[in-house]
DNA sequence: GCACGACACAACCAGCGGTTGTGCGGATAT
DNA sequence: ATATCCGCACAACCGCTGGTTGTGTCGTGC
């Protein structure tokens, strides 16, 4: 591919195999078997040099367009000028939607979505400097913030119930937590010792619920496939999730009010990192445009 | 990349060895390369199969992406159901604007875009199968179209006089074409036999202008530069022509008025053609958006 | 008409990248 | 605790890809 480009550019391919430091035949080689592979002609050979056919020309934005996406994925692993990094619970849950607003507003930094498991295993990340950022729920009980760990509450994100069609609440245009005592929620997915699972802990405990998390964890399919056609079954959901869900299932996502629990998002760095984007991305999450203290919000007791 | 991306997928070696069938070592040879060559570490090895790292996870969007360059770039050439293959007089000029709009409206329709000499080549090309739309100034005097050509007038562009700071007109809100005449027009681009150079020529017998062609065409840049330097050497450009110039120079784009010549871009096709998205091409392009016949608008007598 | 410039073809060879065979370590089972 | 299995890495081997040098061919320009 290289070799094309180079010899399209120059026109003649001495020129592009002086450029690549091979022999012209070589780039003759190349050129051959490229087409060859292709099927098609790539160069109109003439005594002058060699000219692009019509394919040729077709061929070659999409022969650029493949050395640069080589060159970004080396440039994604690169140590020291890589593209921010930066930790999301998910990449369909909430931060990792805001972090494509922030991509919109600064599309001259890169940016590469990594998931980890818990705010542990992102603050050894985030010190070693294999990550730049990472959101999530500060701090659990009992583990407060180091001191070289910078914290900002980033967004709050309210928390919905989603049920099937057959559920007893399905038609409710909102709950409140209270009303769910009794009622069987089921969330797999939740890792003990995890900050999340602290949150829907505190949860179930500030209104009385039960939260189930028996069960092994077979992502999330399999788990909107059980609650789709449940009566009784139904699950916790943030309001900015993105689910997809087979078409036949109808699943309804009811508001909690009276108060609306949210999930705060807190964006953490390191202070001894010194990535120019990331001054960007903290003053895009920490320049007050969100709510943090909404009346009628519910947070665990531990959130900064 | 592909290997990275399949094990990435599989979760073990082994699985991605069978779907790309070759042996397990082979998988593993490759990941130890690619490792080798980016310089960091893609998996972890465990004894269930090998987990991606932060740095892995951060990789694969951009392996993907690689990949999907692939397949597009082999699509662009893939005879019979290869993108949509439009010919522009330039990259820089109207038609290739235009063509950004269309690809916004229907992003579904792969777009290539290649530059032919002139309508002949271009009738040519399009009679072979190899580009599947052209947008050109059609007839010239004594060419009408073959039958098989189908012709639809796309789009009127005003033609421009382009001038440095030092120019006589440079300060003119607007200029009559009649009077033109008497000053240094200077087009050394214009391809002798073309319907561009057709239209020019019709367009100084018209308003008994003197288009200069000598000299060798070095491109878009020197012209610019020796525009921009000249008190007396000035050009013609088309509005929606793309320049660009280096920031020191400072050139001025004159419209012409009573009557402002415009630029007949046509949309040429074969009758046979049966590409699924030059229906869609045609219909974007011939919907009576763009009106063919405003006021005191000059065209060539010989334009359709 | 001849020299020159540019690409293609032929012969040759090193090394890349595949194979088979085996070793090693961690997780599970007995 | 020990045996077993599973999955990846290492070693040896080898064919074929992809490079080199040398030469041929063709169109252009003096």
């Amino acid at each position: 591919m290289r070799t094309f480009v180079t010899a399209a550019e120059a026109g003649r391919f001495q020129d592009a195999a002086t450029d690549l430091a091979v022999t012209q035949q070589a780039v003759s080689k190349r050129i051959a078997t490229l087409e060859k592979t292709l099927g098609v002609r790539l160069f109109t050979r003439t005594a002058r040099g060699a000219k692009l056919t019509i394919d040729g020309q077709a061929f070659l934005p999409h022969a650029r367009e493949l050395l640069q996406a080589e060159a970004r994925a080396i440039a994604s692993v690169c140590p020291g000028r890589r593209a921010l990094r930066v930790d999301v619970i998910g990449r369909r849950l909430a931060p990792a939607g805001a972090l494509r607003d922030f991509h919109r507003a600064h599309p001259e930094a890169g940016l590469d979505l990594v998931t980890l498991v818990d705010v542990d295993t992102a603050i050894d990340a985030l010190r070693s400097g294999t990550i730049d950022a990472s959101f999530r729920a500060v701090t659990m009980p009992g583990r407060e913030l180091p001191d070289d760990i910078g914290a900002t509450r980033a967004f709050d994100e309210p928390v919905q119930f989603l049920t099937g069609p057959a559920h007893e609440l399905a038609t409710a245009r909102a709950v409140m937590p209270a009303e769910l005592a009794g009622h069987r929620i089921w969330m797999p997915g939740l890792v003990p010792g995890t900050e999340s699972t602290a949150y829907y802990d505190d949860l179930a405990t500030a209104f009385g619920l039960t939260i189930e998390i028996t069960g092994p964890d077979f992502g999330t399919e399999p788990l909107l496939d059980t609650v789709a056609d449940s009566r009784s079954l139904a699950t916790f959901v943030g309001e900015q999730t993105r689910l997809v869900w087979p078409a036949e299932h109808d699943l309804r996502r009811i508001p909690l009010r009276d108060p609306t629990p949210v999930y705060p998002h807190s964006l953490l760095w390191h202070r001894d990192n010194r990535h120019p984007a990331l001054d960007a991305l903290r003053r895009h999450f920490g320049s007050g445009r969100f709510d943090h203290s909404a009346a009628g919000t519910w947070t665990p007791a531990w959130v900064h």
